[in-house]
DNA sequence: TGAAATGTTGGGGCG
DNA sequence: ACGCCCCAACATTTC
């Protein structure tokens, strides 16, 4: 008897999952497949990878609960299905479509040995889907976001199937190494179903002011469950127009529409990496390409470490760090400090955020870092720079979040914390923070930045 | 999904 | 009563 594959990639769960559900179509034993990849596997292991094992352990219960068994292989791709396809009759191969290059480049090499029908799900729409009127992609956001909002949604909803039929010979699979849960984020699909879900309940409805404050918890923090697809974005979205039903007055109306337009966003750069996959190598724009980048190397292992002295950078820094994740808001002011404040490439810290981002997505990413550095699609101004002092008192306004990520600044008064080398000696001395050994100078003289940013762009022009 | 500089307006104090 | 100045609040411009 021929069997079907199933072939996991970022859509471990078992609810409304597309390629599953076609699976299931066939009517034959299902064979549930993820293949560790040595090209995508890193050692040490980054938390995502952490975060991508645990998914892969709960997905492995899950599936064992419906009579079934995950295999998991490691290897090349193309090796591991040929290796399957001689072991077992396999009728055909079932996956989500990806579009990272990678991605791209690895589905159109297994495809010409095996019939691999891809199906769309990483995204509500194909990239090929929302193209201006003479067919080109789209790169600039709001066109892209109203052209993708009249787009029929195909709505393909599946509750989690009660049994997968399993192959009557069992085939071998790898162990999975044990590896300790993350704190942040439990990754289970059954953990992304209650996180929307509280989402959806409260927060937002205030997400168009909540989604600013660093010291609340305004978010989704749905990314991770969303970047390994252990929660749809189907179900994510369905849950967002419901909300919208819901929605009582014009400012509970505006927090989910919010909400929506950043899911929108997240397709938007998924569609700008499929369509041009050079930004992972360069700038968007070719007369972007030559900045004289400042590039100091210890600035850099500074802004790594959360030591530039600015605390609200610090403090992002050092929440990523620990935990893997970084508020939005967080993102866009360490990014604009990075590129702006120290002048340097935004590839480095595109870099440095893919190490150490549970939810780290190239296409996000990119479009995030170059955006902020103002050299990509629909970028904000290269003059547009961050006060980090500014934000801080804006978004922080309690410095609730500061005091959490740098605890030598516990005791330091509120009117000193936003700037803390502002500090008189007594007080330093007061609040044990001696600025230069408890807590850094300032690294970057924040009245050269300006000067300093406009120059480099104009002559990169 | 800036920030700072510059411009405009309007109310109140005051001679 | 009126003009003048100051200045905060808001709007516009500039990078």
């Amino acid at each position: 008897m021929k069997s079907v594959i199933w072939w996991i990639r970022r859509d471990l769960r078992l609810q409304n999952n597309p390629a599953l559900h076609a699976a299931l179509q066939i009517k034959l034993p299902v064979i549930p497949l993820f293949i560790l990849d040595p090209k995508l596997l890193e050692n040490p292991p980054s938390q995502r990878q952490v975060f991508l094992f645990n998914a892969l352990h709960s997905l492995q219960n899950d599936i064992a609960n419906l009579g079934n068994a995950l295999i998991i292989r490691k290897g090349n791709p193309l090796q591991v299905l040929h290796q399957l396809f001689q072991e077992t009759e396999i009728e055909t191969i079932f996956a989500e479509e990806d579009y990272s290059p990678y991605a791209l480049q690895r589905d159109q090499l297994v495809q010409q040995a095996f019939p691999l029908h891809l199906i769309v799900g990483l995204t509500i729409h194909h990239p090929q889907q929302v193209l201006k009127s003479d067919g080109t992609p789209y790169t600039v956001f709001t066109p892209f976001s109203k052209n993708w909002k009249l787009f029929p949604k195909n709505r393909i909803y599946t509750s989690k199937p009660d049994h997968l039929p399993t192959t009557p010979m069992p085939l071998s699979s790898l162990e999975l190494p044990e590896s300790t849960p993350l704190t942040s984020f439990p990754a289970s699909e059954k953990e992304a179903n209650l996180r929307l879900h509280s989402f959806l309940n409260a927060p937002i409805f205030q997400y168009a002011t909540g989604r600013n404050m660093l010291d609340q918890e305004g978010t989704s923090t749905l990314s991770p469950y969303l970047r390994f697809g252990l929660i749809s974005i189907q179900t994510v979205y369905q849950g967002a127009l419901n909300a919208l039903q819901t929605a009582q007055t014009t400012e509970e109306k505006k927090g989910v529409e919010t909400w929506i337009n950043e899911l929108i966003w997240r397709e938007f750069y998924i569609s700008i990496l499929y369509h041009f996959p050079n930004v992972l190598k360069e700038a968007f724009y070719a007369h972007r390409r030559h900045i004289p980048w400042h590039n100091n190397a210890s600035e850099l292992k500074a802004w790594q470490q959360g030591l530039t002295g600015y605390p609200i950078v610090d403090a992002c820094m050092r929440q990523l760090n620990q935990t893997g994740w970084m508020h939005n808001r967080g993102r866009m002011i360490v990014a604009s400090f990075l590129t702006k404040d120290f002048l340097h490439n935004w590839q480095e810290g595109e870099r440095y955020f893919m190490q150490k981002l549970v939810d780290g997505d190239p296409a996000a990413n990119n479009g995030g870092w170059q955006w902020t550095a103002g050299v990509g699609t629909d970028a904000a101004p290269y003059f547009r720079i961050f006060n980090p002092i500014l934000q801080s008192k804006k978004f922080d306004s309690q410095g609730v979040f500061i005091r959490k990520w740098l605890p030598e600044l516990k005791d330091v008064p509120k009117a000193y914390l936003y700037e803390p080398w502002t500090m008189p000696a007594d007080v330093q001395e007061q609040s044990h923070c001696i600025i230069g050994k408890d807590y850094p100078q300032p690294i970057v003289d924040r009245s050269i930045v300006k000067d300093r940013v406009m120059n480099a762009f104009q002559v990169s022009q």
